[in-house]
DNA sequence: TGACATAGTGTCTTTAAGCCACTAACGTTC
DNA sequence: GAACGTTAGTGGCTTAAAGACACTATGTCA
């Protein structure tokens, strides 16, 4: 006699099967005092205790609807502020990874501007700490593979800079355009020609005048935001 | 009195945590009869029994050391082929999307080549089918969310067809410029223009001359195969 | 042998990026 | 208050790659 599904799901149990431990990591980028750093904190509990590794845990299967709400709460917990931009990454499992055993972490990343950092800063105790990431790998011994998660986030954010206008995630609301152009320099870890970066970010239509400049001790400079959209601009067909 | 890592993971057992059930599900392309198509199994068991699905299922935490483990080992169970493309997609988590509770399905995409379905279409009983992909959401009700997935493995072969050398491993180890531009046109969904496709696939060095000719009803075709590295080569220096 | 069909090429145009020198507009200095 | 330093912003040529499209090449078949 077959079973119907209701009966069968009454039946089930997850509990009776052996499931790999499934968690959400964070690589939360900003960029500050000139470098691209990244979010990482003191783990205060087994396992890897005393350890530096990526913020994350597990999805609360109560209030967490879908992953996108488990990546966005663990940004919040650790950022307090909501205006980001965030991105699955890449899913890394395996039966060695974690010494608890079998487990999968859904790896997401995200960009933080450089003025909601500064919030930040105050609540900076040991536990929680910007790293310049192009650092991370000879000062920190990142716990499980978060080195390697690191890692991919990093090539993934070179990657899209170079068609994309993702980086204008990290720069406060109101920015020149030579400070847009420094944030891109830093993440491709080279310099971009002048006149093809304005041309190319024009003809793009991502930003507009905000009517004000910034002064300084030479030429001002026309201050500029983001037009509704512009926030992640594909600069070619892909 | 401070617990060592090994007293706590002596008393960790993962049963005694609410975590969310995680699989691993397969969106395997390859193109036949000059449409792109999609293998699609009927579900033989609750949940969701009878209905259309991507193949997939658990990890086996013995047999499989990591998630590409799993998805290689579905690959093979369902074509019974190991030459071909393989790449993880995204990880689809929600509470909602399976009746048995909080689940996530980390998805893979998968290309095989024309040949290698010949092969497969002996075993295709009543439940194992392939699929035209632009079929898929008239023809069958997929289970679970598995149609948001084929859409969005569908989307990512588009976006990476106008980049990257991928659909050469659609076809046979043996082939002509034609057929992989109507290969590409058949992802694309619209015609290529054959001088700029040729020179893109010549510039990029990724493919060689066998020596022999495909003959037919007019002029005969150079064959060609992919060399070294060419499965995956990047056009843009992206 | 000539019609046809598909393979493969020549070459001009268009588009986007690179290059680099130029002009523009401020504060600072004497 | 004029010359200078510094950064903002532009003009205009060169180069690289894609698009357009007509052209030639080479087989089969009637």
């Amino acid at each position: 006699m077959t079973q119907s599904e209701r009966e069968f799901l009454k039946d089930y149990n997850i509990h009776d099967y052996d499931v790999p431990l499934t968690s959400v990591d964070m690589v939360i980028f900003t960029v500050w005092e000139g470098e691209l750093q990244v979010l990482l904190v003191k783990r205060g509990q087994h396992p890897a205790m005393g350890q530096w590794a990526l913020p994350g845990g597990f999805i609360d299967l109560k209030r967490d609807k879908t992953l996108g709400d488990a990546a966005y709460r663990k940004l919040k917990e650790k950022t307090g502020v909501d205006t980001h931009y965030l991105e699955q990454l890449e899913s890394f499992g395996s039966a060695e990874r974690d010494p608890r055993g079998w487990s999968v972490s859904v790896a997401y990343l995200a960009l933080v501007n450089s003025e909601n950092i500064k919030l930040f800063g105050d609540v900076s105790s040991e536990e929680v700490r910007w790293v310049p990431v192009s650092k991370v790998r000879d000062r920190y011994k990142l716990a499980f593979d978060h080195q390697q998660i690191v890692d991919r986030a990093w090539a993934r954010l070179k990657n899209k800079v170079q068609y994309t206008s993702l980086p204008i995630n990290l720069l406060p609301a109101e920015f020149t355009l030579t400070d847009l152009q420094k944030i891109f320099e830093i993440i491709l870890g080279e310099a971009v020609e002048k006149k093809s970066f304005r041309r190319r970010i024009n003809d793009a239509g991502i930003i507009e005048e905000t009517g004000g400049m910034r002064t300084g001790s030479n030429r001002p400079a026309k201050l500029f935001r983001v037009k509704k959209g512009g926030e992640a601009h594909f600069f070619r067909a892909i």
